[in-house]
DNA sequence: CTGAAAGCGCTTACAG
DNA sequence: CTGAAAGCGCTTACAG
């Protein structure tokens, strides 16, 4: 075959060895870092590699060693919302992050659903592309995490362990107790009636939430309608109908919101302007992940910070070393949630 | 070690031969899929894997087939804005779901910074970690796409080449020629004085933008003042500091500005509303991308939608094909933008 | 349709 | 410090 240019490092350590006199393992033993080698001959290697523009060939290696330097995650991406949330962006930047720094990649593989995804990190776990594997969705209908571990498979999860998995290793941000101050916050400003906007009632983090809501109203003595809270399903729309559904008895209406992410304070918004009631004047509302649009919304955004970018890394640097120390992972971390305030939240006027 | 559930397939295919009584060619052979097995051994070999859960290790596989089903990105992680901007996330997506769809995966790589791209990039191929690659930035400081052409290497481009490498395979947006008829809507209603915020011009995108700002200028008979062209560098504070620049000659100050992102749009809002300029009254504005906060800006922001998702997908397909058919790629994609009407612009009132 | 053998390109205990 | 050998777990031309 006809060829310009010089092909990718078609040359082996066998070629490198020919070129510099010695045994093939000599020449792997300069590549591989940790042996004693004298200088003159890691030189003569060095520089036959060189010049044979030799790299040693990684899945050759990780065959012989067993281990890929790579982990691997598993994205749902057939859920458009999933790529548009800023959850996303802020995990892969946190996983590359750590990775890098460790000299690790990421395998990711696609899912169709929740159903797929187990299958695909079994898939990629069984057949050794990676050593270990983050796991992101903590969904109470589908026993990822139980999937994995019955097949005994280093792993870390970002989000909380369903309760039967608690040992297993775990990092997430404080949301039970970070909702929990929003409502007193909101508390602390006069609101009285305040709603709950979940996002999937089926994943753990708005369970968790709506924990946090409960605890709050109930530490100030507040009763809790049924009729505050609702759940969106993360998406603008979902807010938008929750601002129906919570004021159909008007006497009983909430005067703020809370939303488990900002698509859905959008959401809330619309509806409150469709309704003409005066944000934050009437109404205040808080969102969740302070994504990029909130501080040019109008009002701007109240939003929780959630550490997403620092949970991932954490994951990712926590999945390596349990990775290189050769145990199970085990332990977690909580990081802490952060309220930016801004302009749509308001003391209620009495 | 004490271990409990039953770890991950220990079990080779000499193991499934062994209990099935054939040889471990048999055995592959019935995993590799194409080669001519009878019904019963077939039958015998799958019971054997099947007790004893056996999957056949990938990585054996690929050194010995010399390949991964694996494609390569890298991405500067350490850059925030770069997740930040929607971008990214499509771009995932696309990828994603092309490969899915083959049964390939993503082998995802950081660099810290422009030059480190090539490097990683050809580090992954190098060591035979992936398949191809996938290159998305097109600096024209820095030649990444002359890099690993010299190396031979599988490559498709998201994004036009530059000139020197007019033959490699690319998919990109119809930058230049979308510009342009943003230009050609905004002096149809009626602008005459038309600022364009680009991001870095060091970029690719930007230049073509660029040209297709001056196409359309061009070619209404209007003549561009230089004080109209600004860079942003695709940050809030630069359009902020655009809108600024643009102003200081208030008699020639543009009455419409395009901006290469949507972020930078917001900050031309910022800069507007800063001197009470009557949004769109006064002064219209169009960005790029239709990022998620685009409807629910004050005004709501005209956009230019990137079909990225798309882009990504045909680029990660077109990739495979190439591995697959083990030719070196080559031709082209060019895929359309489409304006999305919101309120931010206006008919100039004379 | 199935077996026996050589090979993919490394690593690493074992000698010396 | 270096060599010789066996092995990591597959695949695939070659016979039959």
């Amino acid at each position: 075959m006809f060829c310009v240019g010089q092909v990718l490092s078609v040359s082996t350590i066998r070629d490198v060895a020919a070129r510099a006199e010695v045994h093939p393992s000599t020449v792997s033993r300069v590549f591989s870092g940790n042996a004693q080698i004298s200088q003159a001959t890691r030189q003569r290697v060095l520089e036959a590699a060189q010049s044979l523009n030799f790299q040693p060939n990684a899945i050759a290696r990780s065959l012989s060693v067993r281990r890929t330097k790579t982990i691997g995650v598993i994205l749902p991406h057939v859920f458009d919302g999933y790529f548009a949330d800023s959850f996303f962006p802020r995990l892969m930047a946190g996983l590359l992050e750590a990775s890098y720094q460790r000299g690790y990649r990421l395998l990711v593989g696609g899912c169709n659903g929740y159903q797929d995804e187990h299958v695909q990190a079994l898939d990629i776990l069984a057949t050794r592309q990676a050593d270990g594997i983050v796991v992101t969705s903590s969904r109470l209908d589908v026993d990822t995490v139980g999937e994995l571990r019955r097949h005994n498979t280093p792993l870390v999860l970002i989000g909380h362990p369903p309760a039967q998995h608690a040992d297993v290793a775990w990092v997430d941000a404080d949301n039970c107790a970070a909702t929990r101050q929003v409502i007193e916050y909101l508390v602390g400003l006069g609101h009285r009636r305040i709603a709950y906007v979940g996002g999937d009632p089926d994943s753990s983090v708005v369970k968790e939430r709506l924990e946090g809501y409960r605890e709050g109203m109930a530490a100030a003595g507040l009763p809790v309608s049924e009729e505050w809270i609702d759940f969106g399903y993360f998406a603008e729309d979902g807010g938008y109908q929750a601002v129906e559904r919570t004021r159909r008895n008007l006497a009983n209406a909430p005067t703020a919101y809370y939303a488990a992410n900002d698509l859905m304070a959008i959401g809330i918004l619309r509806g409150l302007r469709e309704r003409s009631i005066a944000v934050p004047g009437e109404v205040s509302f808080v969102g969740t992940n302070d994504s990029p649009e909130a501080a040019h919304l109008t009002p701007p955004l109240s939003s929780l910070r959630v550490p997403y970018r620092q949970m991932a890394a954490a994951a990712a640097t926590r999945l390596i070393d349990y990775i290189e120390s050769g145990q199970q992972p085990t332990g977690h971390e909580l990081l802490e949630s952060c309220l930016i305030e801004r302009g749509s939240v308001q003391k209620l006027e009495l």
